[in-house]
DNA sequence: ACCATTTAACTTGTGTGCAATTGAATTGCA
DNA sequence: TGCAATTCAATTGCACACAAGTTAAATGGT
């Protein structure tokens, strides 16, 4: 599409001084390591969403899945430790997946603030339809599987250096 | 915090025959390159938020003033497209910003479906404040700006090769 | 045993994201 | 010219994300 060929700064023609001629680069959309994660995270997710479609999930809902098909009756907050997300999140997203019938919170009898997360037969059946959705994605990537996961490893990485920073920022 | 050490698949023990003794791990969030992708892009979001609570900006409303600072006077849709948004998340954003007196949101005389967004002074002048955001981060992450700018377009051609395979569908 | 602190989940309120629909303005083609 | 198809923004409805505050349960120090 039309989508205007932008004027790009290209990496500064610096012909002036010091530190002001690269002043404006740093605000250049484009450079911004940020928005390319945050505009990859929202295609990524499109590109999820017709194939959980078929399960009935959400992309967020399918993580949560996920994490429940490596071993359920974990509680609500070991769930948002592994996916760093909080309560505010999960509770409501677990009780749609309660809806839809694919576990149970309950309780834990031992710790009654605590509530784990079971999931149903349903909800272990589920995970069959699911093994067909990482081909596909890998598919529309169209990279090769060692490209993908060097990508992986950088981005978690850079999770953990930016969580590092934030807890720091927290103390 | 305890965080259980989660008995990791090892990338597979890799004993029997062949295709089925994989398949279990295809499913395994942390190989999950979206996951990763996710929680990167959740982190970074909470890595700017007090950076731009300064400046009186949500890191959405951010990446807007990004485009507009690089040149306003476009249309909401040249805008989406720019940042991959629809006029769904974008209208009631830019109200706000209007309301926060950054921006004017104004027809076009010439087309009247379109609506054109023109910073006003104080959003002209934010600018300057945000010259210290992107190097604040880029301390967050602890990477050498070249790591950065490698990981930013690598992400950007994933982003593309995603939107090229979803167009494809759509159509 | 008592009570202050901490922990876990829930609730509320704000701000995205996006599909689907609407309505007005423009374009294109017979 | 006339009218159907298209384009653009706004609106509606649903599902996250997260801060801040609430409630109930467990913990720890005295």
């Amino acid at each position: 599409m039309p989508r205007q060929p932008v004027p790009r700064p290209s990496t500064r023609p610096a012909a002036a001084g010091r530190a002001p001629a690269a002043a404006d680069n740093w605000l250049a959309l484009d450079q911004q390591l940020c928005f390319a994660l945050y505009a990859a995270s929202l295609a990524m997710t499109k590109t999820y969403k017709p194939l959980l479609a078929p399960l009935g999930l959400t992309y967020p809902q399918y993580l949560v899945m996920l994490v429940l098909w490596e071993g359920d009756g974990i509680s609500v907050s070991a769930l948002g430790e592994r996916l760093t997300l909080d309560s505010g999140t999960l509770t409501p997203l677990l009780k749609r997946l309660e809806l839809l019938g694919l576990l149970q919170r309950q309780r834990d009898t031992g710790d009654e603030r605590r509530v784990l997360l079971r999931l149903s037969p349903a909800g272990r059946r589920l995970k069959a339809q699911a093994l067909v959705v990482p081909q596909a994605v890998a598919c529309a990537t169209a990279c090769d599987l060692q490209q993908i996961q060097a990508l992986a490893a950088q981005l978690t990485s850079l999770r953990q250096q930016l969580n590092a920073t934030l807890s720091k920022a927290a103390a």
